[in-house]
DNA sequence: CTGAAAGCGCTTACAG
DNA sequence: CTGAAAGCGCTTACAG
């Protein structure tokens, strides 16, 4: 099953500045200055140099430039879930939004170190004191009201973050988020006008998740403007994954509360409901309608296929990294919330595509 | 939409190993020492050290002991997909390797540098000249043979680095890789055991792709001994995404041949494929039966759920850290290849879950 | 426009 | 066990 070991490289030897003055014929200070673009050396000086670099394969050594510079030209994301999920799970939703920051930092000109942490963890102080990063995208779910007493931590070092998440009055630092309220009172709108009366939302609605908060806020909001309301008995506690969703729809045909429509607080927790649901001889949408929130891919591959409301990853990646470099910048920059958009499908509408 | 600017927050003054020795009362050679975990250092002396430690919130600066350690303590994830995705839609399956690689990287004490490349890029230079990283994990699809110069060069460099991938003969570096063929070959079996004879293959099958190659040939292989093989007719080449699949499968059903199953290269063809054949009227797994390779997290909600191969994405996340850190310690590596896992579900046979 | 020199914050061989 | 000192490879103010 294994092939040969592999015979040992030859050792590197890595041009320095130095070399390469040797080989323009000019100071290493001169090559520097071409390295950095600056506009004070003579054209043909430049043109000796790059030719040098490019012969020698020469690069800008990332430790000693950063040392003197004092910035790293990084950034670092911190991917954080409480609690930590069983190994090499993350949330899609997440996966999703790392590639979009991805490639919002290459555009930036700014690499990304990426790291998973736990809440529990000391990731406050680590990448921004060390100068690992120059400035940190918080991405992660977790109990708002443990978390916010570390990013205030953060704010009073001076450390440069942008987080993912509802944007809050008076909170720590800035936040690029999504609609919640409004993305709730979508689906509300939605399955009302589906005739549906009664309906259950799982997740958690309390302050310390604040999006499933505006979720739940929003989706309420929508009933009571036809003259309805949320159900608490109708409501059931559930974290992001897909077996808190299943849990969280048995716990709620046990209550025996009649329900005509679930709208879950995610798409794996919907996805988890609808297998539930499946167990329990129910039929989505005929007996139950189903909505979910995130438009993950497997919202769209479910069994029916799952309607959603879909936040945009790719300009919320952009968003991240670009307020986040504001800040880097010493720039004025401010928190966001963008919209959240319905995408319909037959989980809740049969005639949906 | 927008909330007010955040107040500049207070200039960082981070504390260097000279304040440390300082508020500890030694040479800042001493701090160095303690931090590095030195044997040479009186207990005590070591105590009164890591309490100024603690008291200033120190931390080492990377960038300064990376320019004197000349390593970084860093290794590069580059991720690269050819022909480019349309944007932040990377292939799953790779996602969930990164979650395992970032993990395997926390363990390791590594950190880990996360890019998205074109294969046409100059990616085999930069990270380990500049010193950004130690070493290249290295993850996408693409033309091997285009590829495999690139692997050349840098293996010319001294560039330390893993690949997933096909374990090949005489292939530059090392790599770790899944049992494609075996895969292949269990898919066959179980295919031809429920009764299937005419077995089409959506994928492309040359040294080009020689993943994509190893399943074909393992799948023709259980075939041949069944006294049956795979009909060139039945074959059709598709990349890795869901689109291609649904393609493919398409151009399958014109050729007009007939057929009784799909072996998908990869499960997001398999998941095209099954959109086409839904369309067509075809019904899976009765019409036509389908497996993938991946066991992605939609093989699972798909409908009908769907057979695959599973690839342990986790052991390979750590096999390839480990590799390559053996690699950057100049130690004695090897490639491997890892077991492939049968995961029958309902696409290819009604009796399963 | 260019060069000589200081200094970024560490690590470790050397001397004691 | 500890300190003084050199040096990792850059960037840029200073002097010319």
């Amino acid at each position: 099953m294994n092939s040969p070991t592999q015979p040992v490289a030859r050792k590197r030897t890595k041009a320095t500045s130095i070399d390469i003055a040797h080989a323009a014929g000019v100071s290493q200070a001169t090559v520097s200055r071409v390295l950095r673009g600056s506009p004070l050396v003579n054209a043909e000086t430049r043109k000796r140099v790059e030719e040098a670099v490019r012969a020698l394969n020469y690069k800008v050594d990332r430790h000693a430039s950063s040392l003197r510079l004092q910035r790293s030209g990084t950034l670092a994301l911190l991917l954080f879930e409480d609690p930590t999920p069983d190994d090499s799970h993350i949330n899609p939703f997440f996966l999703s939004m790392l590639g979009s920051i991805t490639r919002a930092c290459a555009r930036a000109g700014q690499d990304l170190l990426v790291s998973f942490q736990q809440l529990s963890d000391d990731w406050h102080a680590d990448y921004a004191d060390s100068m690992k990063a120059d400035g940190l995208i918080l991405l992660g779910y977790g109990d708002y009201l443990s978390y916010r007493g570390k990013l205030e931590k953060l704010v009073e070092q001076g450390t440069h973050f942008v987080r993912w998440g509802a944007v809050l009055p008076n909170q720590p630092g800035l936040s690029i988020g999504c609609d919640n309220f409004h993305g709730g009172q979508l689906v509300g709108e939605h399955l009302v006008g589906l005739g549906r009366r009664r309906i259950a939302y799982l997740g958690d609605a309390s302050s310390h998740y604040p999006e499933f908060y505006d979720r739940y806020q929003g989706c309420d909001a929508a009933l009571h403007a036809a003259g309805l309301a949320l159900d608490p008995a109708l409501q059931v506690d559930a974290q992001s994954a897909e077996d808190d969703g299943y849990a969280a729809a048995r716990e709620l045909l046990v209550r025996g509360a009649p329900f005509d429509a679930v709208f879950a607080a995610s798409d794996l927790i919907a996805i988890g409901a609808m297998r539930a649901f499946a167990e329990a001889g129910l039929q989505v949408p005929r007996d139950v309608a189903v909505v979910g929130f995130d438009d993950l891919p497997t919202a769209r591959s479910a069994s029916p296929a799952l309607t959603t409301v879909s936040q945009d990853t790719s300009r919320a990646g952009t968003l991240l990294v670009e307020t986040l470099m504001k800040r880097v910048q010493e720039q004025p920059a401010e928190s966001f919330t963008l919209p959240a958009k319905l995408v319909v499908r037959r989980s809740s509408d049969p005639d949906a595509r």
